[in-house]
DNA sequence: GCCACTTCCTTCGGCGACCGAACCAAGACC
DNA sequence: GGTCTTGGTTCGGTCGCCGAAGGAAGTGGC
């Protein structure tokens, strides 16, 4: 967001871990490799390396071995694994009406999942004290399972400025704008904090957990709101002020002169997110209550809710016609409450089929997020886990201070983005 | 365009160079630096190490000192330069009725340029020996004037598989598909050959050029066709099967049911691309001959062409604004022969700031290439140049025999991608 | 005119990530 | 019971980078 003195062309270190040992931990963690001969095939690195890499790993407790597997016609594999008693973060998936929160580990499994209704519209003041009690609660319960709580990753509803850690003008929620929620959140927990948009988490989620063998892939979630989050090099895309991702505020025609949050006009929002569609059916006569009616309707085979559902997935295709050929991905993801609804899914595969380049659709593929939810969660967790896991291996449960060289940081112990 | 067996997550190691030296010709040639203290403060590295590599560089060759420059209150910087004697790579840039020849020096300049009429469309056998012959003669003039040969950069109007140096699937050029167009210039000219989509290559002159502290930008090639080429994270984004960039196919309202050459209809290159704006001035009956006529009719205040031709840009604008939101880029460039009329220009500036959201177009530059119709030479000729810098530094005008650690890579000296 | 300070650049020892060659370990196959 | 294959380790060596120290060559204050 900041005009950018435009930093003497990034050194490119993904922070963190050492990279090698990050990605030696994601590839183990998703199930990808269980082997340091597996290692050796999927980084292309050296025997030696990868062997020297998972000894130091497991040096520090953050890898394990578990005996031996089958053998392809030579010596045993030693099996490698996460081990179920290493560090977990706190996850919160923030949504305009809910919270959804677990504790994330480096298996990739969310725990103690628990969602809680919390309007975001009243502001940070009325929201932020139960947002920390619950957090408080949750850490403690793992804590006192043996586990390490070693950071918060949030997903907010809104444009964040991930390396402020603070909100940035978000429609439809007064109060949030400026918002420094990472610094907050840090200093109410004693825990480092990672604060990104609730899409870029999903991304991370579903890449990480699920598809990490791709590099370049666009989720879309389709909720209350439509957002996006985009995975490109197999690192989230943020563009050049932070903002990318956005397609929820594209003109679509069928949306004509209708206003948006955003000042607009006829934006993709007004005609395909889950609070138009409850305006639209509600205006067809049925009685809804939120996006969870419309698509209990829809199950049930409810014709105009069915339509109306479908009509918005050619909507959000339309849009992403445009994305697919432009990006190029390997995979178009759609998360978020909405798509849950069949007919949702189905009408973007049909407008992407129709609209976009076979060269673009060939190897495409096309699916509802698997991680459900969950997605969210798991992005933010891992995100979080990802920024500190170089930090102390023990017990300690509390993380260092910050070696600090960075000038211009505030209070707390924030996690830098790997930019 | 393989179906992908799925590198090993590529070890995203740049090729050419050793990354660093590289950097350092870029920022030298591009005239963002001119000493080592330079270097350290745009690189970021300590000044022992750039002093190393820049030392590296002089002892090949491939940089020279050029007396001293101006203090700042200390002692005074030794001035860097690329030599002017040093390599230049020939450049070719394609078009469907033309092709336009270059040398370009490290120095970013394209001299000893020609064009000449060629159709495409009349298949490999028809123009190879042409091009063949010219290239043969530019290459000549070259070494005539004392300067190496490195190799041939080609931007192709149309697909292309890079990592195999073939054309794939071009509309309207019968005869090109799959055609090894790398491998045969190659041979015919004993040259290691680049050959990349025209959008791509223009897009890497442009930033290489004139816009190298971006780190993600478009770049729309609106000539007869219309392709883009994006440069994300600094370097060119391909996408998953190279595809990327593809705007020309993108439904718009406005082209209802028109047929395209690539088998749908609406397509965005039925209504604003240079060939379809010379049918549309050609209806209303004015008499022209090719896009240069229409955008001379233009210059001269003609009406009705002027309003067709802005109305091609309210189009391109429509079809970028999606992409602004999406990809959020620091620039948005405008090439190829059609960007050279300011109505379309403008047109395009109006919807994009119309219909973006402000945070991504706050800080967009939008603007017509500088280079204007160098800037594919340049981004061959560069592109070229850059696969090469690190064979010998000597005056063999041959590159060596290829270590060829790789498999299946077949005749000639092609040049790998950076992938 | 001298001295403090700045800027530019080099030398030197060291570190961390990686590599390849050699080699041991333990299975499958015949 | 060899031979081949797969899995993994040990041990030097390379490469790119770093920081500390210091020399070279300016500017500016007194």
């Amino acid at each position: 967001m900041p005009p950018a003195p435009q930093q003497p062309s990034a050194p490119a270190v993904p922070a963190g871990l050492p990279g090698t040992a990050a990605r030696v931990l994601d590839l183990v963690a998703s199930g990808v490799v269980s082997s340091r001969a597996d290692l050796v095939r999927e980084l292309g690195l050296a025997a030696s390396t990868v062997s020297a890499r998972v000894q130091e790993l497991v040096d520090q407790g953050l890898l394990t071995e578990v005996g031996e597997g089958t053998s392809r016609g030579g010596r045993r594999p030693r099996l490698l694994r996460i081990p179920d008693d290493g560090a977990v973060a706190l996850a919160a998936d923030l949504g305009s009406h809910h919270v959804r929160l677990a504790a994330v580990g480096l298996t990739g499994s969310a725990a103690d999942v628990e969602e809680h209704a919390l309007d975001l519209a009243a502001g940070p003041a009325a929201t932020l004290g139960v947002l920390v009690e619950r957090l408080r609660a949750l850490a403690e319960r793992q804590r006192a399972a043996g586990r390490t709580v070693r950071g918060l990753g949030v997903g907010f509803p809104g444009p964040v400025d991930t390396e402020a850690g603070r909100v940035v003008a978000p429609s439809r929620m007064p109060g949030w704008h400026l918002f420094d929620l990472r610094d907050r959140l840090a200093d109410a927990l004693g825990l480092p904090v990672l604060v990104d948009n609730d899409a870029n988490v999903m991304a991370l989620g579903e890449h990480r957990t699920v598809l990490p063998h791709l590099r370049h892939l666009v989720l879309v979630k389709a909720g209350r709101g439509i957002g996006s989050g985009v995975i490109s090099h197999g690192t989230l895309y943020r563009g050049a002020g932070g903002a990318a991702g956005d397609i929820s505020h594209v003109r679509v025609e069928a949306a004509a002169e209708r206003p948006c949050s955003c000042g607009n006009i006829g934006c993709l929002e007004t005609v395909a997110s889950g609070a138009s569609l409850v305006a639209a059916v509600r205006e067809r006569g049925l009685r809804v209550d939120g996006a969870a009616d419309v698509l209990r309707l829809v199950r049930d085979g409810e014709p105009q809710a069915t339509t109306l559902v479908r009509q918005a997935g050619r909507h959000i295709g339309t849009v992403l016609s445009v994305v697919v050929n432009f990006f190029n991905p390997q995979a178009v993801v759609l998360g978020g409450a909405l798509a849950a609804a069949e007919p949702l899914v189905a009408a973007v595969r049909g407008m992407l089929y129709e609209r976009c380049l076979p060269m673009t659709t060939s190897d495409l593929v096309i699916t509802a997020s698997t991680t459900g939810p969950d997605a969210g969660l798991l992005g933010a967790g891992h995100a979080a886990l990802r920024e500190l896991v170089h930090e102390a291996p023990a017990e300690t449960g509390r993380a260092p201070a910050a070696p600090a060289a960075e000038p211009g940081r505030g209070a707390g112990t924030p996690m830098a983005e790997p930019r």
